[in-house]
DNA sequence: GATTGGCACTCGCGTGCGGGGAGTGCTACC
DNA sequence: GGTAGCACTCCCCGCACGCGAGTGCCAATC
């Protein structure tokens, strides 16, 4: 028995079920893959790849599916690169360079994912952690109250309000201002809180409660990880007919909701940025996602700073090797817009 | 025959399908509610209410249902409000209270919506164009590139990255600022493209591009309606078991990703800020959601200032004294959390 | 005139049954 | 190892049937 039929029969498997949405059977292999064998070769091979845990039957004598197990041997070893089409390449980078703003861009290129996938789409939003400071600005806001805005180097801008026990004094806010901005200049957000410890020094201690409770708030901003949004587009995509089973959809749209489970499979899938990471089913660790698999793929590298994912939730049955292409294309025209 | 038992019995059947999600036929209305009278008295009553157009039969020898006319009816004149219990009102009270800036409020009080209702919660961002500009920040980024911070009066902050065609020169900026705010400070923002106009005057003739920039700039994110942002929360609620038909929550979704469809309807829905308005069914005006209805009404408008909306959607057969007093709820304790 | 009891009628829905079909596993053969 | 044949399993579909809920109508009653 040839071991090499047996990973074609497998591809041959995933790619009929991914068409049809129906388990094949092994006269329909034969039929519609040039195999050269017949179907009674075909079911065997089909036993031992049931053996080894790759494929199911639903039910017997039903066709077989493949199971988690069969689409990760599929994803990793035999399904190919399917380039997008030209025109889709042109319309991906005008539709990302004629956005206005960073939200704008994060926000066009979740739903050109969830258009190109017909899937959802989720992008994450640039990390303060990983991005440069690039500058602080404080803004009074009426007598007792000063406006804090962070801006990075990616062109996301934090702000938080902060409420003052004592009227302000507009030169201690300037020499806050510059002196801050000195020592976060270019610096990333990891490296700030040391900077800023010693920033108190060469304050009159009266100014030093307002010194104190800017530095606070900085730090408590950047310490904030809830801070790191997702953005998802195509949620209706999970209710196309002949998606996945319309019952589950429920489970899945909770997931969702809960920024929480999407950003600890992001941070999970950022081992290598560059590449494209999938999760299939169970290996997403989510009850809610179980008939779900996840592709993502880094964005924003370039200059070796920010980073941050996009990615693709659909249907286990997904058209794995078109997602990945889709993530691929999308998450490149986003770092390089990003750069500006 | 008595026209106000008629009105009770259009009462008591919204109540009971709401509640038991089931046509409700003329011998279960006389057990569960005292009606004093026989079935067959019902449903004598039954069918002038469906001559009325009030309720409906799915299919011959089944129960009624209301229809859109009938629930219209309900909302108007039937339904009594249904006051939250005071553990309801205090955690949404330090729900809010608790929250760090406006993104988080107007966060939580999405969810919070969500939750208690159990259905979709949408909440529109407070109106730029109703809102007074509190602030205007110019922070130079790199030699050519301006970031223009706006800043209104309810804490919401915009921002725009311009690039420009000379370097910058900082004293300029600085003037620019001043006068900026000069001109702005505490101006609606649909007043202020007139003072705006007039501030060129004063500069070196070099330096007018920049200022002519930066006005536009401010010009054009005040005039960008598309700023308009809403935020849902509970999605997951449309695909509860019971809920409605499960098939039909595809086209829900969809409407609910538009945007413009939502702020159309929020928009439609402003005529009386302070009063909860609904929308019922085909009064929606759109063919996704000709399966629901819309419960909104208006927040914010504290000292005549900035007014946006914040509402429900969930299916036709909802708790409507229920829903329509969890948002008002919210929308008081957001219009309080705003005031500061 | 409104209300009521009685009654025939209509349908939706769940259930059981049977046939057709797709697909499998096994075995004997090349 | 590959192939052909064959019995077997089980899903699915259509259908008939009966039950039950609910209605509409009518004649009787208050």
């Amino acid at each position: 028995m040839s071991e090499d039929r047996r990973l074609d029969v497998l591809r041959a498997i995933v790619e009929d079920y991914v068409a049809t949405k129906e388990p094949v059977g092994s006269r329909a292999l034969v039929e519609r893959h040039s195999l050269g064998v017949s179907p009674a070769t075909i079911r065997n091979d089909m036993a031992a790849l049931e053996e080894g845990g790759y494929i199911a039957q639903p039910h017997t004598s039903a066709g077989r599916v493949p199971t988690d197990k069969g689409y990760r041997l599929f994803v990793d070893q035999l399904s190919t690169v399917k380039p997008l089409s030209s025109p889709e390449r042109r319309a991906i980078g005008t539709f990302l360079e004629t956005a206005q703003d960073l939200d704008d861009v994060v926000d066009r290129a979740v739903r050109l994912i969830a258009q190109l996938t017909q899937q959802v789409a989720v992008v994450q939003y640039p990390s303060l952690r990983r991005s440069a400071l690039r500058h602080v600005e404080l803004v009074p806001v009426g007598l007792r109250h000063l406006l804090v805005v962070l801006i990075t180097d990616t062109g996301r801008v934090e702000q938080r309000t902060l409420e003052l026990g004592t009227d302000l004094d507009e030169s201690v806010v300037a020499r806050l201002r510059t002196r801050l901005n000195v020592s976060a200049a270019g610096r990333r957000l990891s490296e700030l809180p040391v900077a800023l410890g010693e920033l108190t020094d060469g304050f009159a201690p009266a100014d030093q409660v307002l010194v104190n409770a800017v530095v606070a708030v900085v730090e408590e901003t950047l310490a904030q990880e809830s801070e790191e949004r997702v953005v998802l587009a195509g949620t209706a995509n999970l209710a196309r007919v002949g998606s996945t089973d319309v019952r589950s959809i429920g489970p899945v749209l909770e997931a969702l909701e809960e920024q929480v489970v999407l950003l600890r499979l992001f941070s999970e899938m950022a081992e290598d940025h560059a590449a494209v990471a999938v999760r299939i089913g169970r290996e997403t660790q989510h009850d809610g996602l179980v008939e779900t698999s996840f592709v993502t793929t880094g964005y924003g590298d370039e200059g070796g700073g920010s980073v941050a994912r996009i990615g693709s939730i659909g249907p286990l049955r997904m058209d794995y090797p078109g997602t990945m292409s889709a993530v691929r294309a999308v998450a490149r025209y986003l770092t390089r817009i990003l750069a500006q």
